[in-house]
DNA sequence: TAGAGCATGTAATAGGTTACATGATTAG
DNA sequence: CTAATCATGTAACCTATTACATGCTCTA
């Protein structure tokens, strides 16, 4: 059986003070949008079960105007079980790669399909990279003495390192298709290779 | 409703040549194992649609010894399917990142304890690497005349590049982490700031 | 003789998203 | 006046994995 973690995102936030669902949610995607998200259908049942094992506790709080706020708080024992999941042996996990895939198959387009398809990868990551510069500037200014600074830093590092790897494939994957002759065009029929070595 | 890119990697394998349910399975485990999975749960139910649908013609090959082989042959309305998702615009996914998530509350753990983790994952991707090269060889020598090879070349260059930058950033991570002098031992409560800026 | 490979398929289960219900307030 | 924000929660739905059933052959 396979074990969610959507458990230890949740339990791993509420390590950053005590919070509502709804902020948990806001949290996610405002700020780890490139590599994490939960929803809403996941969040509230997760934070409930949370409680009922004594690994959160919760809290009313009112508000005059607007709903109520559900605040739960981490306590010892769901800090522990957070331990032992940041300490435990990452599985690997297979991330879907929807560009790739459809690289893969690429024969059965035009050249300059695949080129097209190439560009718009590589200028959303540009895009990604330019939001993540501005998210690094804005957390540099506005939470300078937070503890968990320096991690956060180790995040956005990675998401440069990381786009501006997609960046260069893509130009160099773009450079190498241009090179190539376009020669017979896109068949109506599957082009097919009746051996596959297996 | 969210849509299934399953069919997809079906019908483009299919577009390889006639295959079956196995041979499919086999395929992405062996070649794609890097970026794509599936399992028989949805390959097989998938065929059947495909071939209902008229996306595909089934035969069945029979064997001695070993049990029938069900082939599934990509029809010209399959290969306009496929052909159109190939150069529709891809959606972006937010892949979940299980070792940035938990650097994420690296506060919790120890210093030592998360450049282990970092350790961990550049060597996974020091792995991934060395058995990208080996799998370029291999296709380089078996398969020189085919003709999907060049979109082959991409998808490994696309590998080299990323699982480089992972390594990169992850040596620099833990550099800078070994640089971070260890203050304060690990806390058993909880480590929490009361205000968040969202 | 135990296990792996061949080969198809389904049922049970887990994981996750979307849409909806509710209802007040505030900004455009 | 419309839409968005605040805020919690659930039900329906889709997607995907795992385990199992079947049964033969070949290898360690």
């Amino acid at each position: 059986m396979k074990k969610s973690k959507t458990r230890f995102a949740v339990l791993g936030i509420l390590s950053y003070g005590p919070m509502s669902g709804y902020d948990i949610k806001k949290f996610y995607e405002q700020n780890v949008a490139g590599f994490w998200s939960e929803s809403y259908g996941q969040i509230y049942p997760i934070l409930k079960r949370l409680a009922t094992e004594g690994l959160a506790t919760r809290s009313v709080h009112k508000q005059e105007g607007k709903p109520d706020r559900h605040i739960y708080a981490l306590t010892a024992k769901g800090l522990e079980e957070l331990q032992q999941w940041l300490v435990a042996p990452t599985g690997r996990h297979i991330g879907r790669h929807e560009t790739l895939l459809k690289l893969m198959f690429g024969q059965q387009i035009s050249l300059a399909q695949n080129i097209r398809q190439i560009e718009r990868f590589r200028d959303r990551q540009k895009g990604e990279l330019t939001e993540i510069e501005a998210l690094k500037q804005r957390f540099q200014q506005e939470e300078v003495e937070d503890p968990n600074m320096p991690f956060w830093q180790l995040a956005f590092s990675y998401g440069e390192h990381v786009n501006r790897a997609y960046i260069k494939w893509a130009e160099e994957a773009i450079a190498t298709l241009r090179e190539m002759e376009p020669k017979a065009p896109v068949s109506t029929s599957p082009k097919v290779r009746y051996s596959i070595h297996c």
